[in-house]
DNA sequence: CATTATAGTTACCCACAGCTAACTTGTCAA
DNA sequence: TTGACAAGTTAGCTGTGGGTAACTATAATG
């Protein structure tokens, strides 16, 4: 399977609401994104046939290894450009929301260079 | 019309093109970009009903007041964002490369800080 | 003048990723 | 036990934006 933006911000999203603690339902995923249930609904069954997530009937959606590995990088790009816009000055809203939209596109290559120039003194 | 990712890069194709001398034909557009005729035939029907590029039976395909504005702030972009990630240390190709894609998602505020932090002292 | 090559269009197909409507399934309270 | 609500799935729609096959129209060449 080759992941797309879309799949990228659910399994995010999944990391994120995991990190909230409690299980994970595609409903609360839903909610989060916006999306309607047979979006999501859908969208967990790729996700699971690309061995990205398993549904578990205790545990709800949890991330598999692969899966995680995929969601952290995401979200470590994510925080990473967030904080490169704010450190230009940019707001925290508009920083955050470039960021989700950019995190999907950027080389490996080029999030590192980022990633050194603006967190080698955090 | 809702200009988005594609459209755009039809109309910084043309700009390209137009600037390189010449008259911009459809098929130019497809050796450029590496799509089919047909692609880039039904992209051109489209822009023209949004207003962006009108057709010459001489002149070939030129942009219209509103396209050319529409694709110079996206070329600036590119060049703005392909600097910046120059002078991360990133190689050319990859900086033109990760700039082309992520040009289409940068916001007003955070192009405008990127290129106060990139650009004051060219 | 006929043939051939080039440019462009039309018709139709596909995948992706949203959506609604309507169904099923499961839990919980009266 | 039944009725209602919440969660999830199925079927089918939409728009975007690629693709091919096959057509037309125009230009260049023998």
């Amino acid at each position: 399977m080759a992941i797309e933006e879309s799949k990228e911000m659910y399994l995010e999203t999944i990391l994120i609401l995991s990190q909230k603690g409690g299980t994970v339902r595609s409903i609360d995923i839903s909610d989060y994104m916006g999306y309607s249930k047979p979006s999501v609904s859908r969208a967990m069954s790729i996700l699971k046939d690309g061995g990205y997530i398993e549904e578990d009937y205790r545990e709800g959606i949890i991330l598999t290894k692969m899966g995680r590995k995929r969601a952290e990088e995401i979200y470590d790009r994510h925080t990473t450009l967030t904080k490169m816009f704010e450190s230009l000055g940019v707001d925290s809203k508009t920083a955050t929301e470039d960021a989700c939209r950019i995190e999907h596109y950027i080389s490996e290559k080029t999030y590192k260079a980022i990633k050194k120039h603006f967190l080698q003194f955090k």
